[in-house]
RNA sequence: GGAGAGGUGGCUGAGUGGUCGAUAGCGCGUCUUUGCUAAAGACGUGACCGGGUCAAACUGGUCCGCAGGUUCGAAUCCUGUCCUCUCCGCCA
């Protein structure tokens, strides 16, 4: 979220940063009644201050009627203060709420636009788009065709949307997971498995909505726990309320976890198979920066990602987010869209990437600070994330660039010493 | 899952209703002396939110796991909850 402090000595740019995301919060109403509040929170302390102040005397005072008459005074100090406290308390919570739906400021470079049409493409991969001399079969027919990924299966034991990986496949993914854990190792990244539940709190202070009809989160019952759609969410938690010391920034950490996704709403064509699941692992970049570092990592992260897909030689290509498509915590987001020659009627670009630059507007939500030196005080520190490989995007991507004539898989050289064989199938 | 113990400042650890935001030690900072891969002494040293100031000084409030309650007043009493440790049970 914004500071509020922000929000008030800036309401035009705030109010222009909305219109150009698309969303609509009460702006007005959020500065009309912060300002309020903070008058009322004045008066609190006042009376506050003189209630303590009388309640300290009477410690001292000796003669018992004296006594009497400073508890009275007491009492009724307190509930004054107890009645402005509370007008104060429901104030305040209005107000938070009018902010939690304050997007973050967008990056002022980023394109401005609604719809991800509009994204503005900014690069390509190494690999162009391969021309191929028969008809290339898309990820769920290449599948069933080995008996690699099992739909049906799965739609009997969990239901649609889930898929079981068989025999060949299992190993390709655990490869892709071995080669992008071992390639951000190498890049200083710390390798680190996350739980796959994390509690409402922290759902909400990374950004997403826990509960309620348009989540996109699975929640447990009778619990306050979530599972995570990423290990972003896991990564943010791991740190809230911590206070780091600005030496050990920029933090690089390589989550890997089971993301969670109820995709409500999302279907057909373009969903396809392994393109939209509930569940998929992933291995995911997050970083913990000064805000003077942040803009640096952010391409680093995207160069990392360009790496890993020119490694697996998928061509693809990177485009720099529409304000309208950010979501609230991003100030900037380059998603890389991979060529999928099984997408569409004659394939198509498929994200299978995403990295956000997210400032300081999850880590004061999660309260995530660092300590500069000889600085009093400390600051928010800055958030950042990056998909290194989302598996099932990847798998098809894989699948669908590599296939050969007689449908088996080609595999990246790079990929070769995670899986001991050249080809699959 | 059952029983017990405990959660206090960067760390260790006192503190069972009022002058406790909190004794002491360690650590850290400044200075002094000596002098050099070190030691001693003096003084200082929490965080957060606000007012104030160019900046300070100064100043109000909050914070002893978290949330409630009792009271004029709570680190101290009560309730709930989370976490840690020990023992038992169960188990991949």
């Amino acid at each position: 979220m914004l500071d509020r402090k922000f929000i008030i000595d800036n309401v035009d740019a705030v109010l222009r940063n909305c219109k150009e995301r698309g969303v609509n919060p009460e702006i007005k109403r959020f500065v009309d009644l912060e300002l309020i509040r903070r008058e009322k929170l004045q008066e609190v302390e006042e009376l506050n201050r003189r209630a303590n102040e009388v309640s300290k005397s009477i410690g001292q005072t000796k003669d018992a009627a004296e006594r009497e008459a400073r508890k009275e005074q007491g009492r009724q100090l307190r509930d004054d203060k107890d009645r402005l406290q509370r007008e104060h308390d429901d104030l305040d919570q209005t107000i938070h709420a009018i902010q939690m739906t304050i997007p973050n400021m967008a990056h002022p470079d980023a394109p401005l636009g609604y719809s991800d049409q509009q994204n503005l493409e900014v690069g390509r991969g190494k690999h162009p788009v391969r021309k191929f001399d028969f008809k290339p079969l898309d990820h769920v027919v290449l599948g069933e065709k080995h008996g690699w990924i099992d739909f049906p299966g799965a739609a009997r034991t969990t239901g649609n949307g889930f898929y079981f990986l068989k025999g060949q496949m299992v190993l390709l993914d655990l490869a892709l997971q071995q080669f992008a854990v071992n390639e951000l190792v190498k890049r200083g990244f710390l390798p680190t498995i996350t739980p796959d539940l994390a509690q409402d709190s922290i759902l909400e202070g990374i950004g997403f909505m826990p509960r309620g009809p348009e989540t996109q989160v699975y929640s447990i019952e009778d619990t306050n726990l979530c599972l995570v759609g990423t290990a972003e969410i896991t990564l943010g938690g791991l740190y809230s309320g911590q206070v780091l010391s600005e030496d050990e920034l920029p933090l690089r950490i390589a989550g890997i976890s089971h993301c969670y996704r109820t995709e409500a709403g999302a279907a057909g064509r373009a969903s396809r198979g392994l393109y939209r699941v509930h569940q998929f692992t992933k291995v995911e970049m997050f970083a913990f920066t000064t805000p003077e570092q942040s803009d640096a990592l952010h391409e680093e992260l995207r160069v990392i990602e360009c790496e890993l897909f020119d490694l697996l030689e998928i061509p693809y290509r990177v485009v720099d987010t529409v304000t309208g498509d950010l979501g609230g915590p991003a100030y900037r987001k380059y998603d890389l869209e991979a060529w999928m020659p099984g997408r569409g009627d004659n394939g198509e670009w498929g994200e299978v990437t995403s990295t956000s630059n997210c400032t300081d507007y999850q880590s004061r939500r999660l309260d995530i600070r660092f300590k500069r030196d000889g600085e009093k005080g400390t600051r928010f520190v800055h958030t950042l994330n990056g998909t290194a490989l989302a598996l099932s995007r990847a798998v098809i991507a894989i699948l669908e660039n590599h296939q050969n004539a007689d449908g088996s898989i080609r595999i990246p050289t790079a990929l070769r010493p995670y899986i001991n064989c050249e080809s699959l199938g």
